[in-house]
DNA sequence: ACCTCTTGTTAGTTATAACTAACTAACATA
DNA sequence: TATGTTAGTTAGTTATAACTAACAAGAGGT
């Protein structure tokens, strides 16, 4: 349908088409034929512009973190002190996946599984970078005193990080039936009144 | 290789093998023919006992139900206290996880996300049944006065469910490299420890 | 020993996957 | 306007998926 186009603009064309049906058909499930047919071109167009499909979902992985990157650092520039910095982490990671509601399914899809080490490097990665930036808040928060010093940056960023997956496979399984940001920021809020260092009230009434 | 046996111990015999394979080469790859192989039967053989790959599926999922259900029980029943109660369910979920590795990506399979409803409600079912025990016993340790009462049950049972489905991505994701159970457990503590009364040791000194 | 049901086989069918070979039409530029 | 490059096509190939039809053999009851 649409014309010829550059390969520059057909390639993200491509990729944007295989994140919003990976969604709708399952990672796993999704064909070269699909993801054509969805544009408008012959199935072996797709082979014109990368090699194989491993090396296309490479591209849509090197997409998301691209993506999921510069969230991250425009949230953390939006924020100045720690917590609204960490809340705007977590948001910004919430946002992220309601928008790509695929990548959960991504996750645990067989192409990055079983066929495809380079997916599951950059997935790893990822994680690793997500996770290295909230421990870096929350030593911020800590060092401010607005968060109890007896559980370790580490840990509190692994409950963080696990309340986010946990209420997106929630999200998921429930067939999406609520607002992804908003049950997750309002859990984080209940698990941050959690973590907030309740003894400094108490300290300051004994000392 | 095996030779002829009775439809039940075969079926059994399948739905074992569909699990162990689910794991190796994925849930969707997994074929009719990797289950035969490994068994030692033809490929058409597995329809002598499933009508179809669905129903094969179902068998499965039910045969997952079963097990964790009774895990429930056993880790209930085997401690009298709350706190000694939430903490067995919790390792009884982590350690049926890491009995049964293929259980996250099953739940993003495309056969559960997108082909077999039917398998979808079993496993909507169970999480369901899992998070209603949580709350009941989380409802126990608040009415002992063992739990902040500025947390609902149903907000706790999530942040715990949380826990333990992040921790098993993390396991998922990272190959495995260390025990489930073990760092499940531990986090279990962190949060728990966070979710104690503290401000009960602040009256205590206030009051 | 024979009959019958059940569990298995072999040999297909049909559909769909990734990928290739060979050719064509649009565009850029000398 | 001629020419080389690039984005596209159609028509295959090869492999593998689920599933079927028709036939064979083992085990139990009479």
């Amino acid at each position: 349908m649409s014309g010829r186009q550059s390969a520059e603009e057909r390639k993200a064309q491509i990729v944007a088409e295989v994140l919003r049906l990976a969604d709708e058909i399952g990672p796993d499930r999704l064909s070269t034929t699909d993801v054509a047919r969805a544009i408008g071109l012959s199935q072996p167009a797709i082979f014109r512009h990368f090699p194989t499909k491993g090396a296309l979902w490479l591209a849509v992985a090197e997409d998301i973190a691209d993506r999921l990157q510069r969230d991250w650092v425009a949230a953390e520039g939006g924020a100045s002190e720690p917590h609204a910095r960490l809340k705007a982490l977590i948001g910004a990671q919430l946002t992220a996946i309601s928008a790509t509601p695929a990548l959960p399914s991504i996750l645990f899809s067989r192409e990055l599984q079983v066929d495809n080490q380079a997916l599951r490097d950059v997935f790893r990665g990822l994680l690793g970078a997500f996770q290295s930036r909230l421990v870096a808040v929350i030593n911020d928060l800590q060092a401010a005193g607005d968060l109890k010093r007896d559980v370790s940056p580490e840990d509190a960023a692994i409950l963080l990080t696990s309340l986010v997956q946990g209420v997106a496979i929630r999200w998921t399984l429930g067939a999406r039936g609520f607002s992804l940001p908003q049950e997750g920021l309002r859990l984080f809020d209940v698990q941050l009144a959690l973590l907030n260092a309740q003894e400094d009230v108490c300290d300051e009434k004994t000392g």
